[in-house]
DNA sequence: ACTGGCATGTAATTTGTTACATGATTGT
DNA sequence: ACAATCATGTAACAAATTACATGCCAGT
């Protein structure tokens, strides 16, 4: 699944400039689940626009550059729904804190730990912005997004409480290696 | 984080093919953290071969090209330690899965329901992988891919058990989408 | 004065995947 | 017969990031 798609995605449910989706990849419910730059998001909405999928609107800004309201069309709409039927590829992650955790007994313990205080405030940080989603009307009339919400809030939920619970095993990974290197 | 990186990571572990590399992404512990295709891992090792971080030791086999296998040299372990130090990147995760629950409002039930259901087999699979590598000896001696296993099993067992409780969220989202084509 | 938000876009570069090419062995 | 496992490697291609380029406005 590319850019493109997920753009359409976000168009389906209500019109949006290539600002504005970049700032629904950060904060909103996507959060975790897609992020693109700037450099991916406008030609691939100019692709999209290309192609009919989309249609673009141009408002007038002083001062400012005009701002391109994107909205989709019938054809990109059944474009996406057919993209989504076609089936799903398992997700890859690629995790850098996970390698270093896995790696951690040849790290310095202060920078081991320092990754988990790290990773613990970003994952706190996500599930603050998965809360207010959460709260959010608009969601509460949907059952999916709740379940995609709730599917994010329990994960992150179970990482938080675990790595609390649990980070005295970093430590003791890298008073270890230094034992090793004492001897 | 590059695969290059990754690979002499993996090296420090003990000596290893190109194509053991690949397997140990698919089985291991590494499993859900790190993925890469052979395109990209030969490449990778040749690289680091003429960069001097690791040396290639050649195995003659009958029938078979001979098999390659690579060790980490002192500045390849160095240079991996100095990566690591260099500090995390915030995991980006991109979920096909996450992606089609935010929309599967658009979609038939079935297909959403099908998407559920394999993604519940993929995690469950993933937490036999990490299962198996917990109890591995080797595993069990460091404190850190303890937590590092740990932290994958509390998040997948979370996710496992909200899927299977919060499912018919999912069917509820697509009875009122058809409810709506209906009236 | 400077940082950050708003607002778009292009070009160079990086990174990695997919497909192709080769070929023996083992299990079904 | 056919698929899977072992084993490596290259080339064409796709995808996306980073850096560059522009410029105003508001707050500190």
């Amino acid at each position: 699944m590319d850019i493109k798609t997920v753009c359409i995605g976000l168009l389906t449910f209500g019109e949006a400039s290539g600002y504005e989706i970049k700032k629904l990849f950060e904060d909103g419910t996507f959060n975790g689940v897609f992020d693109a730059s700037f450099g991916s998001i406008y030609p691939a909405l100019t692709r999209l626009a290309q192609d009919g999928l989309v249609v673009c609107r141009e408002e007038e800004q002083s001062g400012r550059p005009d701002k391109k309201v994107y909205s989709i069309t019938p054809a990109g709409r059944a474009h996406f729904i057919a993209e989504l039927s076609r089936g799903i590829q398992p997700e890859k992650a690629r995790s850098e804190f996970l390698i270093s955790m896995i790696f951690a007994h040849l790290l310095p313990t202060d920078i081991a730990l320092r990754y988990v205080g790290q990773t613990l405030e970003d994952y706190r940080a996500a599930l603050a912005r998965l809360h207010i989603a959460q709260e959010d009307p608009a969601t509460r009339a949907m059952p999916n997004l709740q379940f995609a919400i709730g599917l994010g809030l329990a994960k992150l939920t179970a990482a938080i409480d675990y790595m609390e619970n649990n980070k005295h095993l970093v430590a003791a990974a890298s008073d270890a290696a230094c034992a090793q290197v004492g001897e």
